[in-house]
DNA sequence: CGGCGCATGTAACTTGTTACATGATTCC
DNA sequence: GGAATCATGTAACAAGTTACATGCGCCG
């Protein structure tokens, strides 16, 4: 468990960060196969702080504005190496749109497809996005150690949304052709 | 939200169920996409049975077993049925090992190497299952009106499952070539 | 006679979301 | 002047897991 602390304790082993930055980097570089909230988050800093994992940077005002930069200290690089050398446990997914589908025998054929190619889209954004990350991390892949590992990562998601634009794409047409009976 | 009672609505549409067969339901045929708990799954029944979606037929015992069979209400289907036209909001997935592979910088390639192959092992088992379903699926395609939507599920999990077998081939090749060094 | 599968459930707990509150700066 | 982004946080709620309790039938 404790999940969202190994997410933190991960991003702060590359370097000090607010609550906000770590928030906005999840967003946007673990879009594809992990979320967390301010409610999750906020709090989770806090009590890594209170048990000595991270450090709070004496909070500070940069142009005007407050803000709390955390870095890891070594209890939180040990805890962190522990937990990466677990064998992993959870995988949880849950794919709202293939319980749908499971029961789409019940709507019209063009209820389905709307969702279907709301899906396709989203995940056209998301291959999109994937396949410029692979592009930029691979012309500087030697300066820094965990960008080969990243790349891996990224090519995951590649591979992934390229499944489910495939399977999407044959699922409409399956619709369409349902539909026009 | 309320995700369980759509899946527990949209079970009972087939066929009356006890809680034990649901969940041995979603624990068969929606591994791959879908998990729920009993803690969640009982009193989620009682729910709907208290609000008048489902009925609980009267409690029989069966060769010395109590059971409670619950069926589907016009209610129920109706509820389902708007759900079903609802779009699609949540999709949620946490991969920890892409969250593993990602820190993965911080310890041995070999542990990487060990957490890999034992998600390369249990999709190996989800991809021949899957293959499994389809071949019987598509032997009774006409069978039942919702077993050609069925299969475009299960070609979901296929075609996902080969891309998690082919990263996770690739990622212990990368892997091992990066231990050699 | 022990373990497994069938069968139902609850209580305590952990985890995660949503809505809200606050307020500055930046850009149009 | 208003919206978007930066920035921090909490409270109430919803969702989900785990461990436990109970007990029958069947198979070896």
């Amino acid at each position: 468990m404790r999940q969202t602390e190994y997410v933190i304790l991960g991003l702060l082993s590359e370097s000090p960060l607010t609550g906000y930055q770590i928030k906005r980097t999840i967003d946007l570089r673990f879009r594809f196969f992990w979320n967390e909230s301010y409610g999750q988050l906020y709090p989770t800093l806090k009590s890594l702080s209170d048990r000595g994992l991270i450090e709070e940077q004496a909070m500070f005002v940069k142009e005007g504005r407050a803000q709390k930069t955390y870095c890891i200290k070594p209890e939180g690089f040990k805890e962190l190496r522990n937990w990466l050398e677990q064998p992993v446990e959870r995988e949880s997914l849950r794919l709202e749109i293939l319980l749908k589908m499971y029961f789409s025998n019940l709507v019209a054929a063009e209820t389905m497809i709307g969702h279907i190619e709301t899906f396709n889209k989203s995940h056209q954004k998301d291959l999109q996005w994937l396949k410029q990350a692979r592009s930029e991390l691979e012309q500087v892949l030697d300066q820094h150690p965990n960008h080969p590992y990243i790349l891996r990562v990224v090519d995951f998601g590649i591979k992934v949304n390229k499944a489910y634009l495939k399977w999407s794409r044959e699922t409409i047409e399956f619709l369409k052709s349902e539909a026009s009976k």
